[in-house]
DNA sequence: CTCATTTCATAGTGATCGCTACAGAATGAA
DNA sequence: TTCATTCTGTAGCGATCACTATGAAATGAG
């Protein structure tokens, strides 16, 4: 799918893909797909349509780039957590802890960007709805399998629903970037979380 | 704020206003405000822009009389079981349990229209913004009463913090909007609510 | 009847949308 | 140097956006 340039070749980048990626994110993450103009990120990026083209392809293509950029950079705690192999109902509790804490994070847009993304679309770009919810399925997936092995160690009883569990946990993600994004702060997320916590299926 | 029209006078309308409001209702459910465009809400309710902007002055104004719209039908159930004067534990499950049914009612969008509707939008439309979230935070105040209530006769301990309570409440139906968007069926968000409400305080 | 009022359909408005043609500038390869 | 390649800025493309000017049609008031 991407072009493939050639090594060195022809007249040199004059931008940092880095930052521009970091600011079209932020236009994206607050504006959503359809709110953020062509204009608007060029002005946020300081990048020509050409250049943005160029390097992206075309909204979409810059779209799912900022998608990847936020995932390997403000989604990277969600990612380590999930992937320990011990996986337990304290790390279940420091997932949500960091969401309350990255969701309310100051200068940057609350709520979190893939989780709440682009639910309504208009028709022509329904793939961009497609993009983001697979996304989120695919997050979910590992929490049920993060779930999965808190059954095997007897963090959770024998008879768990890991799939319920996983949409539940799923959905108070969902959830909570909502209400980042309607105004609570980080210790109100806490506050939620605490009692979320206490749906942990027992012994 | 509305236009006042004398009674009777001059040419009647030849289009039924609830009618013309459940078909606009549908496709701003389903794409959103700024996904919606006035040619598919043409399309949809048969009315030519003159009749749809001499009855509801705009599209913020045709968006909001939709919100209403949905408040008073799909959205009534909500509101009656939060009205209650007995709240109970099992008050609080049925509002759940609803939620999952009108979520995932066939023939028509899923999810809830206001829960998750336009998260992130242009800053041109800022103002779609504040005017959804004004109705989510009235939706948690009734929520946050509705467990007052449930505290004063026992049915949450004393020491219970209900503002925690209610964001929690709250997020979770915003994340089972979500969940329905997403493909979740009934069954899948009835097994969620199952898990959700183990977190209610035990006295 | 005449007249004011309101709704109707036709046919657009200017603005912005995402995107691109073009030509010049800057590099590496031969 | 000469050429192919890639990136740059200028300028503007057609399409669609939300919205409206205009005038005819349909009513009630007087």
């Amino acid at each position: 799918m991407e072009k493939r340039r050639a090594e060195g070749r022809g007249r040199p980048r004059e931008f940092d893909e880095e930052r521009v990626l970091d600011r079209a994110m932020t236009v994206f993450w607050r504006h959503g797909f359809e709110g953020a103009s062509l204009s608007e990120l060029q002005r946020a990026t300081g990048l020509t349509p050409p250049s943005l083209y160029n390097a992206f392809g075309s909204k979409l293509g810059l779209y799912e780039a900022c998608l990847d950029h936020y995932a390997r950079g403000v989604g990277a705690g969600t990612a380590k957590v999930l992937d320990e192999p011990e996986a337990s109902r304290d790390g279940m509790r420091r997932l949500l802890a960091n969401a309350a804490r990255d969701f309310t994070e100051p200068d940057r847009p609350h709520g979190c960007m893939i989780s709440t993304a682009a639910l309504a679309v208009g028709e022509r770009h329904a793939e961009v709805g497609r993009a983001v919810a697979a996304r989120r399925a695919r997050t979910m997936e590992a929490v049920a399998a993060y779930l999965g092995r808190a059954k095997d160690t007897g963090e959770l009883p024998r008879g768990a629903d890991t799939a319920a569990l996983a949409r539940y946990f799923g959905a108070l993600i969902q959830g909570m970037s909502v209400q980042a994004g309607d105004g609570a702060d980080r210790a109100d997320l806490e506050a939620l979380v605490g009692v979320a916590m206490e749906a942990w299926p027992r012994g």
